[in-house]
DNA sequence: ATGCTTATATATCATCTTGATATATATCTT
DNA sequence: AAGATATATATCAAGATGATATATAAGCAT
């Protein structure tokens, strides 16, 4: 999927600076899909070239300036005809699969030659980590104040993607516990 | 982890074609890590120019020439160092979470915005390419017949980590079947 | 108090990666 | 007999990453 339509679809629930548009990233779909500032940042750019998105720019006493994005009706239909497009071509790929790097099970799958505790020290680090995620993920509160985004997040299928990734993630966590030892020890 | 870093690992159990490893990480090592012929070839001729590999080429009547990569001494010290390294920053990194590219999860998610049909397609084609995946990872009969890459899999690493997966693959089925009727009819 | 880390916020850029395309043949399937 | 799939490498434009730079406020630790 081209990051200007994830772009376009978080901003189809409010209007949000590049900042924001990575933290619901990174917190409420966590585990979901990844994006750096260096492709968010000239995707916005090209959204506003393109009147698919204005900005507004909140001059903050020497910060640099805040950009608060919001869609445009063009943007809105042009969220729409691009997203059951993607949604064609996905199916069509016959490629249904995630694009996924996990360095975690590499290094899980190389540790034959790794000392001990450092392979301790990865499984702990790892079960820590998913345990924050899920709480990322199932948290049910506020996120950034000033925004709307709550909408997606508790919408019926945010709830269900958030959902799908907090089971996927106890899984693993039950797994880890369950079968370090032959890692191990 | 860099790309070499994987080939150097992969090749640690056996010579190959970088044709051969790309098979390895979409058969057995699905869902763990996606690489593409053009970070593949690229790294494996590296490692050639610096010794760590050495290359024998199988002219092949009319067909391309096949390129067998085997690892050299300097090779396997150079991944045991590097995988070292590379651990070590893992943990340091912070960062314990895997690089995902979910477009499944994000047309879900954005599915407010589909046809009821191509919503029910796209689950239904992720369930039967999940599937797929479990028969792939799961699968115990020998791979790449000419190779000795078996012994990667069947290690007890290599239990570990395709445990793991299908576990992870499993759940998301279930859930998937239990909840899509929140996404449609 | 003073220093350290985290959060807010954008921008840039070398280097790496993807996804498509080209080339070539054998084998399996319809 | 035609078409698809598997084997095999190579290239490259377009896009993505990860690091770095810049700037400040707030929180927290010593």
């Amino acid at each position: 999927m081209q990051t200007s339509t994830i772009c376009l679809g978080i901003l189809r629930s409010g209007p949000a600076t590049g900042y924001v548009i990575k933290s619901v990233l990174e917190g409420p779909l966590n585990q979901i899909y990844n994006l750096s500032f260096g492709s968010i940042y000239p995707a916005l750019s090209k959204l506003t070239k393109d009147k698919y998105v204005t900005v507004k720019q909140h001059a903050q006493d020497k910060k640099p300036d805040k950009k608060v994005y919001t869609i445009t009706k063009k943007g809105i239909s042009y969220f729409e005809e691009t997203l059951l497009e993607e949604s064609g071509k996905y199916v069509r790929s016959g490629n249904y699969g995630d694009q996924i790097k996990s360095e975690f099970a590499m290094l899980l799958l190389f540790s034959k030659s790794l000392p001990k505790q450092n392979i301790k020290l990865i499984l702990d680090e790892r079960i820590l980590s998913a345990q924050q995620q899920l709480n990322l993920i199932t948290y049910e509160g506020p996120i950034a104040k000033d925004s709307n985004l709550n909408a997606l997040r508790n919408s019926a299928q945010g709830q269900f993607t958030r959902g799908l990734m907090a089971e996927v993630i106890k899984t693993a966590i039950n797994y880890i516990e369950k079968n370090r030892k032959k890692l191990h020890d």
